[in-house]
DNA sequence: AACGAGTCCTGATCGC
DNA sequence: TGCGATCAGGACTCGT
């Protein structure tokens, strides 16, 4: 998504906007931002774990995350409104940027980067998994040191930024490591596994442009097709694709998790 | 430190 | 056809 709104938003600046719901912004600003937005030139489009930063000629950052539904659209500004549009900002081309969210469980906000992680808007995130900072020694180093199970700690932000429940399942299995294990005894070969396994999964998600189990759209609305390649994600009771055996469905740290109780140790 | 439960929401699906 | 229970890509807070 970060890669589209980049080559579509950088060097446009943003017209007029439209609050449609005020409840979804972290920072008290809704109702100012038809007075601040308009006239800012957007210079760039970055990410950091969960969260889409939009950073203006200012400084100030207008900062997205989707949560479970959130969506981020460009779209001409005569296209139809989805039913649970919070957010519209037109662009001097005439298009307009809009956040729709059903659960409303995404989150907005606005203000310079410092303000935003002083404030815990944008909160304290790990590594990057895609970046050289994600290195064996890192990623040793924070499993060595927690008890807790490999699905937490990997649905910790706070160790790695960006993994969520679908791609943990999928990082798990690729590496062949039960969900449930607890960090500190996975093996030295277990730990290369896995973590060659999340950049793995990610690199071709993100290659099928997402995975549109259910809402998830891209900024034209198009579907991403890495649901059709997900291994574990939502076939509980299915058999495994390596070994034909029914795969388990449990819950770990709090959250539904799927995997295989053969190929998974 | 770690974990479970509860909370925030709407909508799809399923059993009766 | 209707109705209630259950569940869903996330992430807080609170109590143990």
């Amino acid at each position: 998504m970060v890669r589209d709104l980049r080559a579509e938003l950088v060097g446009r600046s943003f017209a007029s906007v439209t609050v449609l719901r005020a409840d979804i912004w972290r920072t008290p600003l809704a109702e100012m931002l038809p007075s601040l937005l308009p006239g800012e030139r957007i210079v760039a489009v970055e990410r950091r774990g969960k969260y889409i930063l939009v950073e203006l000629q200012s400084g100030d950052h207008l900062m997205v995350h989707l949560g479970m539904t959130g969506h981020l659209l460009v779209c001409e500004a005569a296209a139809p409104l989805a039913r649970h549009t919070h957010f519209r900002a037109t662009l001097d081309d005439g298009r307009e940027l809009r956040f729709d969210d059903v659960r409303r469980f995404g989150r907005l906000a606005y203000g310079a980067r410092p303000a935003l992680e002083d404030a815990g808007v944008l909160p304290a995130l790990g590594l990057e998994p895609l970046t050289a900072g994600f290195s064996q020694e890192a990623f040793d180093g924070l499993m060595r040191r927690t008890t807790r199970t490999v699905k937490a700690a990997l649905l910790d932000q706070a160790g790695i930024a960006g993994l969520g429940n679908i791609y943990i399942d999928e990082a798990c299995f690729l590496a062949g490591v039960r969900p449930t294990r607890r960090c500190h005894r996975l093996t030295r070969a277990q730990r290369a596994a896995l973590r060659a396994a999340i950049q793995a999964v990610l690199v071709k998600a993100i290659a099928n442009r997402g995975s549109s189990v259910d809402d998830y759209r891209d900024i034209w609305n198009a579907r991403g097709s890495h649901q059709d390649a997900l291994q574990v994600y939502g076939r509980g009771g299915e058999p495994c694709f390596r070994c034909g055996r029914a795969l388990k469905r449990t819950v770990v740290a709090g959250r539904t998790t799927v995997f295989c109780s053969h190929c998974q140790r």
